[in-house]
DNA sequence: TTCTCTTATGAGTATATAAGAATATGAGGA
DNA sequence: TCCTCATATTCTTATATACTCATAAGAGAA
């Protein structure tokens, strides 16, 4: 969390989390874990329309999250940080442990039907 | 990032940060950072109406982001877990890389001005 | 029960954004 | 130059969501 809560530090963080929250975007973001990435091989990795890859990139490129170079016609993208990786395996962690507890609660009511 | 990368681990991933991904939830969370806070502790501290807050909460609850419990008349809202305080702060760190290399490349131009 | 306090929900509105189709731009080759 | 490949943008439409205002619901107290 910020240091100072101020409604423009939130709003910030919120943006850049935004530019993550979404399937396709998550997809290309993992696509680029890897190795860089033209847009034709980003089409082909994700199964979306070039129009789709064309603006989700845009908004992580506008979020800084991305970068590019250009390569004769093509143009290759690369994340610039580990920090949709990070932030997405921190997330899995909490998905996971929701659903051991949810087993665990599970396991205890069949418990209690059974005892 | 998920394991597999199946677009269901991707639509779940998007949905749990896109409930941390906007200012107010944000300010929400972190209020309760410190310590549990009830419905009308959270309107005074975030300066919201009591529909927002309410509207903002249930979205976080849904996520399992924050848990409540009742006390008399009162309801308490508690993080579940620390993710979102980690995943902000990671945010937060790569935001300060961002400005400190934006800052970089000002004084690298500044140089090259003078020079 | 009736009143008050606390929280949740509903209706209406405005704005944002994702997707598809079509088109534009831009680089290099014939 | 014209053509092709690679990428970006525009337009339209559909859906989601944040906000305000008003009201409902639920728990105690009088």
């Amino acid at each position: 969390m910020p240091k100072k809560g101020g409604k423009t530090s939130f709003s910030i963080i919120a943006r850049r989390l935004k530019a993550m929250a979404e399937p396709s975007r998550l997809s290309l973001l993992h696509l680029l874990c890897d190795s860089e990435m033209n847009v034709t091989g980003l089409v082909e990795g994700t199964g979306l329309s070039q129009a789709s890859v064309s603006k989700h990139l845009r908004v992580l490129r506008e979020e800084g999250l991305v970068d590019s170079r250009r390569e004769n016609k093509m143009i290759y993208y690369r994340l610039t940080s580990l920090m949709p990786k990070e932030i997405c395996e921190r997330i899995c962690r909490s998905i996971e442990e929701d659903m051991d507890r949810e087993k665990k609660s599970v396991d205890t009511y069949r418990r209690t039907m059974n005892g």
